[in-house]
DNA sequence: GTTCATGCAAATACTTTGCAGACTA
DNA sequence: TAGTCTGCAAAGTATTTGCATGAAC
């Protein structure tokens, strides 16, 4: 949390309470704009969506988070403070689980075979989870 | 052609020269509804941009066309009439290639760590294309 | 006090729906 | 001819912008 602040407040912005509640919201996992927009108003605050757009549009310009796109839903947002992984993401109860893979192999081979200077990639895993088979 | 015309018409649906023309359009790349619109409306025909989401939606349910999301940009379409492949995205100027890979292996380490049962994947790679380095 | 951020209202963009007329088979 | 499909208009949803007030430093 006080790496984000210093963060911030090195690019001369606020660090605001708003900035703080959808820190918060974003503990748990990628959420779309709606789900964070619940989720700081389920407290007494209240926030305009308008803000909760700004503020991510914003962390997303300063790298705090990143933008996923699962497949053919809404965009999400999860903080990028974590170690690079990859999503699953149940299609019954749209459960997302994070995942570790060894892909190293994989781009070698995508380097070999591509004229493309790669600089990222996304790889997402969609099933059924544990629970609701 | 004759198979997607057959497919339609099984179902009991109208194989229109709107239909005709969304086909063609999509021989080339993954587009956007928008670019979609602007390649059948580039010729002497107009077509109403609500009936290329609609005709999309409905090869959409047909499985004539995947939904394709390359990251935070708008989502589109492709012909599914295609061998599994994956995306190269140049993020300069916005090309789009095929790449098929050997991710079994991948796959298994997926299965084997994880409790989903998994039904499918994207794998889309960015970075900046031969012409544009 | 200065500057940046927020909330509200309105504008813009994207997508879906309803319905009458047009087209396919 | 029967039934589906299209175009147009309008509604619905998502996102962005302008501006006055409020908050951070």
């Amino acid at each position: 949390m006080d790496t984000i602040k210093k963060l911030i407040k090195d690019k001369g912005q606020r660090f605001t309470s708003q900035k703080k509640e959808i820190l918060c919201a974003l503990q748990q996992k990628p959420q779309t704009v709606l789900e964070i927009y619940k989720a700081v108003n389920s407290k007494k605050n209240s926030m305009d969506k308008t803000t909760v757009y700004r503020i991510l549009t914003n962390f997303l310009d300063l790298g705090i988070v990143n933008k996923v796109q699962l497949n053919d839903k809404e965009a999400r947002f999860e903080l990028s403070n974590r170690k690079h992984h990859h999503h699953l993401v149940c299609e019954d109860c749209g459960n997302i689980e994070n995942i570790q893979l060894p892909e190293d192999t994989l781009l070698k081979v995508v380097k070999k075979k591509s004229d493309f200077k790669i600089k990222s990639h996304s790889l997402e895993f969609f099933g059924v989870c544990k629970h609701c088979q």
